[in-house]
DNA sequence: AACTCGTGGAG
DNA sequence: TCTCCAAGAGT
């Protein structure tokens, strides 16, 4: 390589080179990525079940998750034959439960009809219960070396200040994805869609991007024209409403709560949860009722939760019930001095917390 | 094609 | 406190 182009960009580098060469210095480490310089390919399991983990959800929050679900289950054949209630409560806290319910469904599907092993296509991975377009792309390219346009919500952001595109997302989507093709390398497809990614989660990001520390900074419209921060355009999003509920706190007076399994398809589907009325369904939050007759009391403070599309204040009903109660619904009696074990989203966990802290009171 | 799906961190 | 939003998919 000629000695001026260390320090200086030639004409003929392309936004892939810069950025490769960026990446090869500057990757993060991360658990489901192999060692810096390495010339394997990653094991498939391992990328797919990254990538199913991280939808929508940030690296710090699945690197714990991860690493529990790859010594658990090691492999996709022991993924396939895992429980279902064991997948669900190793998922409980990570959100967004229908991908664990297509996880066990795709690593079902992998072993049975594949072999127990993924197909190396785009469009034979696409086929797979949880995997859409990004997945796929990614799975493709990052395990497989294929040369495939990996698009994302950091992708969107960078390719839409690389080239200060002010038609508001979404309908810009078809046109990013052009761009994005555009800049797509034929080799190395999957460390550019890694280092696209990187670059998003640290330089250019949706708050304050450090456009000075940028090696994209050259390349870039919104850059150079000091507007980084005005691109993604995005279409104004609607107000989120509010829902009241209630549910049911029933503890018998050996120390067991009636825990129930809800049923898949609603919200928090296939997770360990609480009885209460349906407020899930919007207009019917009032509806449903109590496991048992009995004289419950109301604690003084609710639960507050925030979903993606609605606000919910939970009101918590307690009643103790005798060892030889027979409550009604899809449940069983948990024992209060394992309910950590017990795989409650969060929404349930506040629940709990907030009855022990009621008892102090 | 909009809507529906969780959660926690950042600012 | 409040808003935004993150390696999106399914319907």
């Amino acid at each position: 390589m000629p000695v001026e182009t260390k320090t200086a960009m030639s004409r003929t580098d392309t936004i892939a080179t810069v950025l490769l060469r960026h990446y090869d210095v500057h990757a993060r480490t991360l658990p489901w990525r192999l060692p810096p310089g390495s010339s394997e390919r990653p094991n498939p399991y391992r990328v797919w079940l990254s990538e199913i983990m991280l939808q929508q959800t940030t690296v710090t929050a699945v690197i714990p998750y991860y690493e529990k679900f790859t010594a658990r289950w090691p492999n996709v054949k022991a993924l396939a034959e895992a429980s279902d209630a064991d997948v669900m409560a190793a998922w409980a806290g990570l959100g967004y439960y229908a991908r664990a319910r297509n996880l066990l469904a795709c690593a079902r599907v992998v072993a049975r009809e594949h072999g127990g092993v993924f197909p190396d296509s785009e469009a034979a991975l696409l086929t797979l219960p949880g995997v859409g377009a990004y997945t796929a792309a990614a799975i493709a390219a990052i395990a497989f070396g294929r040369r495939t346009v990996v698009v994302d919500a950091n992708v969107e952001r960078v390719v839409s200040r690389l080239f200060a595109i002010e038609t508001p997302l979404p309908a810009s989507r078809p046109d990013i994805r052009q761009k994005a093709d555009l800049i797509t390398p034929d080799q190395r497809a999957g460390d550019f869609a890694q280092a696209m990614m990187d670059l998003g989660a640290g330089t250019c990001t949706v708050r304050n991007p450090q456009c000075l520390l940028c090696p994209l900074r050259g390349h870039c419209e919104a850059a150079q024209t000091n507007r980084a921060e005005d691109f993604p355009v995005k279409a104004p999003k609607k107000d989120k409403p509010h829902r009241h509920g209630i549910v049911w706190w029933l503890e018998r007076s050996d120390g067991h709560v009636w825990i129930e399994r809800r049923d898949d398809k609603r919200m928090l589907g296939g997770m360990a949860g609480l009885p209460g009325t349906q407020w899930d369904k919007r207009g019917n939050e009032a509806e449903g009722a109590p496991p048992m007759t009995g004289d419950w009391v109301a604690l003084n403070s609710p639960v507050e939760h925030v979903f993606t599309h609605f606000r919910l204040t939970l009101t918590v009903e307690r009643l103790r019930a005798v060892k030889e109660a027979d409550p009604e619904g899809n449940g069983q009696w948990w024992p209060l001095a394992r309910i950590g074990k017990a795989g409650l989203p969060t929404l349930y966990a506040k629940v709990v917390k907030a009855v022990m802290q009621d008892r102090d009171d």
